[in-house]
RNA sequence: CGGGACAUAGCGCAGCCUGGUUAGCGCGCCUGCCUUGGGAGCAGGAGGUCGCAGGUUCAAAUCCUGCUGUCCCGACCA
């Protein structure tokens, strides 16, 4: 491509509404513009960005045996309703009508569509395993899109879908999957982890996530450098140090007057009973019945965990009247002892504890020697956040919490979709099954926003050869000199004889300018081509990802830039297989 | 949805508090000269419904009300 026909609006300055590198980065390198909030349009730039990395999963989806669809983004209602997540998606869906007036909406995530052309189609066993694949947009009304195109409303996403006979088929196909991302992303050049995940609304019962540890993350992984351990915080425990307690001096607690201290903190200091001494009691209504949470004083809930305790997702944190209605007291007061007639639920960090402190359902009053299991009794289940520099549960190492993007999730489904779409087939024995699905997504765009995250430094991104959007760019320093632009011109005609992805540089601009924007763009190599060296028959070759500069004879310069490409897609591709190698599975 | 902020030229901003004739500045853009190894220099020029709609006023970018849009902080997910 010709750089002075080519559409490349980069900004010297970042617009005020990015606030993340990714986001900056790829607005100033005109590789994408706002249309509307969390919707973008992608200028040429990134699409041939994320067209490299849908090719790379191409690749790797066939590679496994995956087959590719395209399937419509506009769903009828009735298809969702069947499934129940018409209403469970809520806001979160666009929906429309047509004409006639009948319920759409734009798919969020396509286990509906696949499963219903499994329900016509598969009939027998021996048609599966099955893995139904494709790269298409998906539309989510997210209540706050963000963060360039890390939380967006309309999107790319490679989904799978695996469908299998038996629990045993399932595990492969989700090993082939997960085998498969690792090496995608590897390719893709990501540094990346894999964490064991939280399923959340879409059913299942296990998941794992794709994760690139940046800033700009919106996701908390909890991971042990001894012994490899990593989840995500909505699923992580963690080792505790055991808390020996006194015994309590009264076998009855004791009500004392805590006059207008509130917050965990305060009760600290005012009744000198640090935040682990203390149990926290929160009130969430669940499928509008008041609950007791109780937690350690120092402990936070996670959501997702008191998801899966609760096994629904009907609940909020209850509203102060509602607190006051059901407890007698506001919140700051409130205790589990001598509560009737509420479900009570506490974390697991309560169990065996004794002589605590706690709210007493009285405002302004505490009380202290209380004993779970003695003066209350509680369903226990792990509702804590893990936090960072904690014990990890499986070693004697530490846990470290970190922020990470979340590029990719995969998920054993069961039968969930099949059982209501009805998509089963006959046995060996001729027994009706429903199939069992796998379901697999991955963001496009959020690997290319991870990998600026990941590469960049003060002058723009220095994106990995596999993905960026050209491999080398040629620049002449002056195209009014003959001498330069022919030779450039020559050298990017063998580029391309080649089948190198190269950008020529013939605008008539300062060199300077043409450094910046190559810099700022991510090219992973750059020859320069200036009249004195040219003379000497040498060009430079400038290594985005070092700075590092060389001069190299003209003769040889294609075949030596070509050369090195190769070498770094070989040696991104040798990091895959080594990876397969080392799960040894697929 | 709760909380906070912003909206003036393509981008970044000033002006608004304390209303007043032609709304400025830097970058970018166009023309010419000059320059050509890290966003040069000189001269000239184009470009604005001051987010939208009302209101107050002799007079509104400026004050008031409503709306819309965008961003940031909390609950969802690729």
């Amino acid at each position: 491509m010709r750089l002075n026909r080519f559409f490349l609006p980069t900004l010297r300055e970042a617009p005020t509404e990015a606030e993340v590198p990714s986001h900056i980065l790829l607005l100033r390198a005109g590789y994408i513009r706002q249309l509307a909030a969390g919707i973008y349009s992608y200028l040429p730039l990134a699409q041939r960005s994320l067209l490299k990395i849908q090719e790379i999963i191409r690749q790797e989806m066939n590679a496994i045996g995956g087959q590719e669809f395209y399937l419509p983004a506009l769903h009828p209602a009735e298809l969702w309703k069947d499934t129940g997540r018409w209403e469970v998606m809520g806001d979160n869906m666009f929906r429309l009508k047509d004409r006639w007036g009948r319920d759409m909406c734009l798919g969020m995530t396509h286990e509906e569509v696949f499963a219903k052309i499994a329900h016509y189609e598969m009939r027998s066993y021996k048609e599966l395993p099955q893995y139904w694949y494709q790269i298409q947009a998906k539309f989510r009304d997210e209540p706050r899109p963000r963060s360039g195109l890390l939380r967006v409303r309309q999107f790319t996403m490679k989904d799978s879908y695996s469908f299998d006979l038996d629990r045993a088929g399932l595990d492969l196909s989700y090993n082939d999957h997960y085998n498969a991302y690792c090496r995608i992303f590897t390719r893709c050049g990501l540094e990346f982890l894999v964490v064991a995940a939280h399923s959340g609304a879409m059913g299942g019962n296990q998941s794992h996530e794709f994760m690139v540890k940046a800033e700009a993350g919106e996701d908390w992984v909890a991971t042990c450098a001894a012994c490899g351990y990593a989840a995500n915080t909505e699923r992580a425990t963690s080792r505790l140090a055991a808390i020996e307690d006194e015994d309590a001096p009264q076998p009855q607690p004791v009500k004392v007057s805590t006059p207008g201290q509130k917050t965990i903190d305060e009760i600290s200091r005012f009744l000198k009973v640090p935040g682990s001494g203390q149990i926290k009691t929160l009130i969430y209504m669940v499928e509008s019945e008041p609950v007791l949470i109780l937690m350690r004083g120092d402990h936070q809930l996670n959501e997702a965990k008191l998801e899966s305790a609760l096994a629904t997702t009907v609940f909020r944190p209850a509203l102060p009247e509602e607190i006051r209605q059901a407890m007698g007291a506001d919140a700051g007061s409130l205790g589990p002892v001598g509560v009737k007639g509420f479900r009570i639920i506490a974390d697991r960090a309560l169990q065996g504890r004794k002589n605590m402190t706690t709210g007493a359902n009285e405002d302004d009053c505490h009380i202290q020697g209380v004993t779970p299991g003695v003066h209350f009794q509680a369903e226990y289940f792990d509702l804590r956040t893990v936090q960072h520099g904690e014990g990890c549960p499986e070693c004697d190492g530490i846990l470290a919490v970190a922020k990470a993007i979340e590029v990719g999730h995969i998920f054993k489904l069961g039968t969930k979709y099949s059982e209501a779409l009805n998509a089963r087939v006959l046995d060996q024995a001729g027994n009706l099954h429903p199939i069992l699905m796998g379901s697999y997504g991955i963001g496009v765009e959020r690997i290319l926003s991870s990998a600026a995250e990941l590469y960049h430094d003060e002058h723009g991104m220095i994106l990995p050869v596999s993905i960026a959007p050209f491999e080398v760019i040629v620049v002449p320093v002056s195209v009014r000199d003959d001498d330069l632009l022919r030779a450039a011109e020559d050298m990017y005609a063998r580029f391309q004889e080649l089948g190198v992805d190269v950008l020529l540089d013939d605008r008539d601009e300062r060199a300077g300018v043409k450094f910046n924007d190559a810099d700022l763009i991510g090219v992973p190599y750059r020859v320069t081509l200036g009249q004195k060296k040219l003379k000497a028959g040498l060009v430079e070759l400038t290594v985005r990802r070092t700075g590092e500069r060389t001069d190299i004879p003209l003769a040889d310069a294609v075949a030596r830039v070509a050369g090195l490409i190769a070498e770094q897609r070989r040696c991104l591709d040798d990091r895959a297989a080594a990876l397969e190698r080392l799960e040894g599975r697929a």
